[in-house]
DNA sequence: TGGTATAGTATCTAAAATGATACCTAGGAG
DNA sequence: CTCCTAGGTATCATTTTAGATACTATACCA
């Protein structure tokens, strides 16, 4: 497979992931599965507002989250993964991995400095 | 596993992917081995010298990459894969395929909406 | 009549990432 | 004496991302 450079695709899914708070919401909707707008916003503390619906936009326009409005007062709105969306598991589940012994890795690096 | 929310690794792996430049210099030291600086400029048309040196010391920094230097005029400088580094393969792998599946589903996005 | 709840917008500011451009070093070729 | 090379720095401008804060609509409840 040739990857470089034009045909490199890297760059496609690492923009879906990167955001400060996607890869969070990701698995809070993959694990848990459909959230309310507040009770995401409840799980990660120090989010406003306005970057979660950032976020869950850009998610959505990449038909990686649904998003479903019930016509109701006080609004009621629920996200929850596609199936397409879905098929990112694999790769979050690699990174979490890698970086749980990256993690390690820096706290080694860190006793021999001492 | 839980992944939510402190335990979660997966910004750790993403810190050390994103950068303009930083899958692609990667896939090249990868796939092709070890390369000098001006070497990895030319086949990253488009990146200037300063951005260039940015990325491979921040690679380098997280051990990602070595640079050897060898004391000569005019300078010759070589980076390679370290054997840690190494162990994100499987994750561009991953990210590859998807963002190739995913560039599909945005043609075909596309395609009815015409 | 006023307060509560949900799911947002609108503005403004601050910080981080990226880019453009000029400059530096020392030896070897002409 | 001057130019060329490789691999950088330094400085400034621009763009992108993120954060703080205030505001909105509408039904219900006391």
């Amino acid at each position: 497979m040739e990857k470089i450079p034009e045909e490199c695709r890297v760059e496609d899914a690492l923009s879906i992931l990167v955001g400060k708070w996607k890869p969070i919401i990701l698995l809070h909707l993959l694990q848990k599965g459909t959230h309310r707008f507040n009770e995401l916003k409840r799980k990660m503390p120090g989010i406003t507002q306005k970057m979660l619906t950032k976020q869950l936009r850009e998610l959505e326009e990449e038909d990686i989250i649904e998003r479903t409005v019930y016509p109701q007062v006080p609004p009621k709105v629920e996200y929850s993964i596609t199936e397409y969306g879905a098929s990112l598991e694999p790769i979050l589940e690699a990174m979490h991995e890698w970086g749980t012994r990256h993690t390690l890795h820096k706290m080694n690096k860190k006793k021999q400095t001492i």
